[in-house]
RNA sequence: GAAGCUGGCUAGACAGUCGCCGUUCACAUUUAACUUGCCAGUUUACUGGCAUGGUUAAAUGGGGAAGCCCCCUGCGGGUUCCCUUUAGUGAAGGGAGGAAAGUCCGGGCUGCAUAGAGCAAGAUGACGGCUAACGGCCGUCCGUCGAAACCUUCAAAGGCGCAAGCCCUGGAGCAUAAGGCGCGGAAUAGGGCCACAGAGACGAGCGUAUUAAGUUACGGUGAAACGCGGUAACCUCCAUCUGCAGCAAGACCAAAUAGGCUGGCAUUUUUACGCAAGUAAAUAAGGCGUGGUUCGCGCUGCCAGCGGGUAGGUUGCUUGAGCGCACAAGUAAUUGUGCGCCUAGAUGAAUGACUGUCAGCUUUAGCAAUAAAGCCUACAAAACCCGGCUUAUCGGCCAGCUUCACUU
RNA sequence: GCGCCCGUAGCUCAUUUGGAUAGAGUAUCGGUUUCCGAAGCCGAGGGUAGUGGGUUCGAAUCCCGCCGGGCGCG
């Protein structure tokens, strides 16, 4: 039975961990958010959360939109490859968008799995060679 | 009853599943420290072993598999087993606001500075009170705004009436109610400014008339005119207040790397002192890098300890000018006494997601009861803590004030 | 947590200090020129100075409260 709680070794805390994903230059984009990524060497995914000023100005709606992300990478914790993942708001979204944001989500899991998975591939047959 | 206004309270409720952050308790495991008893070595103090001894502190995950059980059938819970690892489960109770916001004032707290006074700079400004303090609050005075009511007046269509007039409607004005707003000191302490118009705009002078006499009166404009005006939200003066910084304050613990200090080891040669050991000063050798080589150029070893200190962590961190009730003092702000209560502490930043029922609102249908659909709400989220101010705000409830009309 | 600056025509900026007509360039529209355009020339419209209040005879300008935007320090 897996577990769906989220750890404090789930989380990116420090700068350095969120420059070094940065600086990867990885990035999956849809309407509302975009995903930055780095395979990492942990049995787990890790997730950090940018919700810019930019996006939405009132604070309220930057904490449910941190919110609501966590809980759905909560949820699919197990479903996700290893790596650490930033996820970054383009655009405000409230309530009324839930349903949309699932599926971007989801969309966004399910496409950085392929990505990981053909990287891995490539990069035992560059051991291969 | 109508209209206008003021103040206070509240900020959907209940239940379920999963999840997050503190607090407390219980038992279990691991680690560390201290301690008790016994045995052995050896000696009068240590070392080792044992107890599944005691106390304290800290931490308590991750992955996998098949079956069974439970219910509100799910991304659910329970149970069993395996792998890895130093390593966890259960229970109780709590978890955003009235503005948490803007950061406009005032304090507490903390560090630094500080004999006293002054200058500079900034702030405040009726009078009296409240307060830890304030630019806040309360009371009074003053100024100003303030109604569809009252009063005055005007207009016009209609109604009633023989007529005077009345009713109704609209416009204007006056003085106001409750209430709102007000940086509300000083203009002979001094400086500056006062457009256009006007003869003249801050110094008095000019014109006309008049008189013994610059004596007296008047002067189309203009906000202000013959006067020792107006303006201090122009400079200024007077009175009062203010040391500077801010929890990223401050305190403690403390990696890696570089550098500092101390000690030891390694090390070429020369000189001085000394019989010697050695001490002191200078110096290169050696090694490494560059280079085909000599020359040349650049760098200077190892170990231990100490202190400062960065990342990081702990603390500050929530019991406080606290909240509720009662009584008393006071017109009130507020204060005193008694009793009761404990109410968020995150730090890439917890307070969330979903479901159901009932309220609530909107729309549609309907005479109505009600039904269906939608919204699950307004403004908005703590970041050391308080007292205010200002601004945003869907509704709901309660209390009070003023004016007018009607009834008794 | 502190500190500072800016909002004027559709756009870019003057006028603000020291109060009294809100102005320029560009864009738009009309005319002229041309076979038709562009450029040029002539003319016109466009603003309650971000917003609300106050001081004053008079406010873009002085004072206060909001709204929006930007910058710096730790």
């Amino acid at each position: 039975m897996p577990s769906y709680r989220l750890l404090k070794e789930a989380k990116l805390i420090k700068t350095d961990e969120f420059s070094s994903v940065f600086n990867f230059r990885k990035r999956i984009a849809t309407e509302y958010l975009a995903l930055h990524y780095q395979a990492n060497q942990l049995q787990r995914p890790r997730l950090g959360l940018v919700v810019g000023k930019k996006t939405a100005k009132l604070a309220v709606s930057r904490n449910y939109m941190r919110r609501v992300l966590r809980e759905l990478f909560r949820l699919q914790q197990h479903e996700i490859s290893a790596a650490d993942i930033i996820l970054r708001v383009q655009k405000k979204f409230d309530k009324r968008d839930f349903q949309l944001i699932k599926l971007e989500f989801n969309a966004l899991v399910v496409k950085l799995n392929q990505r990981l998975a053909r990287a891995e591939i490539n990069h035992d047959k560059g051991h291969e060679a």
